[in-house]
DNA sequence: CGTAGGCATGGAG
DNA sequence: ACTCCATGCCTAC
């Protein structure tokens, strides 16, 4: 692309790159802007720049029939006209028509941008002549049609529009609220070169209220953008009025039919109302016509009503966006589709930008940095410094940020909805969530917040809620991006599958037998039901069994491993052994036992229900010879601690991904100075059990007794998990490692299991729970899928709080769309 | 070394 | 083939 000059003589800017695509045109190519003034361009031969005032160029929406101002341009250029066509001189029909209503579209017509959702949308040529106070009634304009002519139709209607504009303050400020996004989007600029720049200039000025935060453009007050687009602004002003009550007004033809996308079909509740939330139009019709679907505004009736009233104003919504997890991280830039940020933002010339000023639905302003980042020839809009808002929010990946605008005034309002569990969202547009699950339905921040509930939602939400997914939802999976960024999401799936090895089947359900491929499967015709939460322990001598809490007294009883109890289950209910079967009967476990279990079990099972790295460790440490198998699983996973967030120093999420990164010998942090505590103490077990065995063997040389094979398994077991700890995350053994101290442990720093030197937990290891105990994660409750299980003691829990707390790493809920826990933004 | 800024890349439409 | 945009990646601080 050459050299190209700017043919607006107040800017005449000279570049080969910043021009951009304005209209598209028949001939295939487009119109080119300049995106210094976005008024004109060299190389378009549309006639409509240079001869604007001219021109009549318009195409007939009734006839069809394309008419131009006779130049050279326009009898060989086609050109979409989205404008609707205030008039075609060719077939003056139409202007007969009064009122005009909804048209079917004639099939013969061509299909241009202003086809949506397959129902081309039919913009009031005409619309109800409201007598008196409208100058520009049908008749008149045919009047003025026939009396000046065609070229002059256009300019005559644009200074009586303008005169009554000026006269008509408030109106006119409606009409230049819903006038500035057309004017300012890049498809529809109607560059005003007949017109002096100043004097669009002033005029908007004194339009303009000094609370209007976002500049004008310069084309924002073209006149030709105050063109008689009857549609477009009564459309506005009636929306104002009519609270955008959609479909209710006959007369707006611009109440197009929406599509009942699945979207729009879904519900909030609000209060005892539920109102179907459709992809509301947005605020103009270059905006629909331009923007996809997906950034349509879906805010409800009764949402805009109260949002109205709570900020007292006239909110007109222009658009949203899903926030991606990119959106919603830390880096603090929101993506702004880039037909939103040229129609509703100010046009900017500098990539730098420009401060702009948005307030949110409590009132509260926020300064942003809008601007652009040269790509591809094009732009990509962001806004900067987000973050704070999004935290104030609480809004995360997936949830939707809406932007709309007070009228009069031009105020920007950023609002939010957040996603809730419906996974009808979806429309042909909608975008999978970098976790993979849908977007979902959203209740809108500050307006039906507080008529939803608030609850905690855990990223489970998504999975443990019917969501059918489509299959553009499971084309859309396919996206490779997306899939990376599925962590979460395949987490959730291998802790479902765990789950869905552990349903039982209903006590009184009967199998039938089914073969698929030589394998036997058995069917249920009743649902499963959830096993009770159990927690699965094994004596050092080896014996493995589990315990289980009475839902009455809350007492732990010792069951067989093999036990499978219901999701109720009481002491009455333990058939294993006779003498606990009563409330009555005194605890199986010590308190001790129970304290030193909770504290490895919370190490072991986070508060959602998923592995935590700390369970990695303990599960190297036993398996030991498996951790090739663990380490992408469990080590990988360490990084991704449901609990924590991008940070967090605490002991988990320092750890590296299995196989990155490699601390030194001499390394002194955390991880390393616990692993080579950890590994201290397995060796002087060990040497001391050495010394031990020497001692028993000189006594009793050639009878091995149960206590020596336990001290054999347990020496086993010791050699392991040393070897486990050694070889993590390749920390390495140096026999000068240091010693966390009681001190730093009380700080809360992360302990890795339990602290061999501190007293309770020696006793805790010799009390015959090794790190072999293990929650049996598929018996978790059903719930537990659901929120966070209240019922657990959460030592481990709160000293990661601390330590988080303490360190003053955790970041506000949502700010990571990657790693953040919903739960947490509830303030759990 | 960590972070933020800016641009590049590539998948989806 | 093209645009959009989510996000990766490089570089400067």
């Amino acid at each position: 692309m050459g050299s190209k000059n700017c043919m607006n003589e107040a800017c005449r800017t000279t570049t080969s790159s910043e021009w951009k695509k304005g209209w598209s045109l028949k001939s295939g190519g487009f119109a080119t802007l300049c995106y210094n003034c976005g008024l004109s361009y060299d190389n378009s031969v549309f006639c409509e720049t240079f001869h604007f005032k001219e021109s009549g160029w318009r195409e007939c929406r009734l006839c069809g029939k394309i008419i131009h101002c006779g130049c050279a341009a326009s009898r060989y250029q086609y050109e979409y006209m989205d404008f609707g066509g205030i008039s075609c001189l060719s077939c003056a029909k139409h202007l007969e028509i009064q009122p005009v209503q909804p048209v079917q579209t004639p099939g013969d017509l061509p299909s241009g941008p202003f086809m949506t959702n397959g129902v081309k949308d039919v913009y009031p040529l005409v619309t109800e002549n409201k007598g008196n106070d409208d100058k520009f009634s049908n008749e008149r304009l045919l009047h003025l049609t026939k009396a000046v002519g065609a070229n002059d139709v256009i300019s005559k209607l644009e200074q009586l529009r303008r005169e009554e504009s000026m006269l008509k303050t408030v109106d006119a400020q409606k009409c230049i609220s819903n006038l500035r996004p057309q004017c300012s989007s890049s498809s529809f600029l109607k560059p005003d070169i007949g017109r002096p720049k100043q004097e669009v200039k002033d005029t908007f000025e004194s339009l303009a209220q000094q609370s209007l935060n976002f500049a004008l453009a310069t084309s924002l007050g073209s006149s030709s953008s105050v063109l008689p687009f009857r549609g477009e602004i009564i459309e506005g002003v009636e929306q104002s009025k009519s609270s955008f009550q959609h479909g209710k007004n006959t007369k707006q033809t611009l109440s197009k039919p929406v599509k009942h996308s699945p979207a729009a079909g879904s519900e909030t509740n609000k209060g005892n109302i539920t109102q179907k939330r459709f992809a509301r139009t947005p605020a103009d019709v270059r905006g629909r016509t331009q923007l996809l679907p997906r950034y349509w505004p879906k805010i409800t009736d009764q949402e805009l009503q109260q949002l109205s009233g709570d900020l007292k104003s006239s909110i007109v919504p222009l658009f949203e966006k899903i926030l991606s997890a990119s959106d919603a991280g830390r880096i603090g830039r929101l993506v702004l589709p880039k037909a939103c940020a040229e129609a509703y933002f100010p046009p900017i010339n500098q990539s730098e930008g420009i401060p702009i000023r948005i307030q949110d639905i409590k009132g509260k302003h926020w300064t942003f940095q809008f601007r652009f980042w040269p790509n591809n020839n094009s732009r990509m809009y962001v806004l900067e410094g987000v973050t704070p808002c999004i935290q104030n929010m609480q809004v995360q990946a997936g949830d939707i940020v809406t932007f709309s605008r007070i009228d009069p005034g031009g105020q920007l309002v950023i609002g939010c909805r957040k996603a809730t569990n419906n996974g009808d969202v979806l429309d042909s547009h909608a975008t999978i969530l970098p976790n993979g699950n849908s977007p979902r339905e959203t209740s809108y921040s500050g307006v039906t917040d507080t008529l939803l509930p608030t609850g905690g939602r855990t990223s489970d939400d998504s999975m443990q809620q019917s969501n059918p997914m489509s299959e553009k939802k499971l084309r859309n999976i396919k996206n490779k991006r997306l899939l990376m960024h599925n962590d979460d999401a395949l987490e959730l799936r291998i802790t479902w599958e765990e789950a869905q090895e552990l349903l039982r089947p209903s006590p009184s359900a009967k199998p039938t037998i089914v073969l698929v491929e030589d394998l036997e499967f058995e069917e249920f015709d009743e649902p499963p039901i959830f096993g009770k939460r159990t927690i699965f322990t094994s004596r050092l001598s080896g014996e493995q069994e589990q315990l289980a809490q009475c839902d009455i007294c809350s007492k732990w009883r010792r069951l067989p491993v093999h036990a499978l109890l219901s999701a109720k289950w009481t002491c009455s209910d333990n058939i294993w052994d006779s003498n606990r079967c009563s409330c009555s009967a005194a605890e199986d476990v010590s308190p001790r036992d129970l304290e030193a279990l909770f504290t490895c079990n919370n190490d072991n099972v986070s508060k959602e229900g998923e592995p935590s790295g700390l369970d990695a460790l303990a599960t190297i440490a036993v398996l030991g010879d498996n951790i090739g198998d663990m380490g992408e699983s469990s080590a990988g996973a360490t990084t991704r601690h449901p609990r924590h967030r991008p940070g967090c120093s605490c002991i988990v999420c320092i750890q590296p991904p299995s196989g990155k990164g490699k601390h030194e010998p001499t390394c002194k942090c955390n991880v390393c100075s616990t692993v080579k505590r950890r590994f201290k103490t397995l060796m002087m077990r060990k040497k001391k059990r050495q010394s031990e065995r020497e001692a028993e063997l000189a006594h009793e040389k050639d009878k091995p007794t149960l206590a020596k094979i336990c001290f054999e398994k347990e020496e086993e077991e010791d050699d392991i998990a040393g070897n486990a700890l050694l070889n993590m995350n390749h920390h390495q053994e140096n026999e000068d490692g240091n010693r966390m101290s009681t001190e730093e442990a009380k700080k809360g720093r992360l302990d890795l299991n339990c602290d061999p030197y501190r007293e309770e937990d020696v006793i805790a290891e010799e009390n015959e729970m090794s790190l072999t105990t293990l929650m049996n994660v598929a018996t978790l409750p059903f719930d537990m899928f659901l929120e966070k299980p209240n019922d657990v003691p959460s030592l481990e829990a709160s000293m990661i709080e601390d330590n988080i707390a303490g360190e003053g790493a955790m970041l506000l809920p949502g700010v990571s769309g990657q790693e953040n826990n919903p739960e947490d933004g509830q303030g759990a």
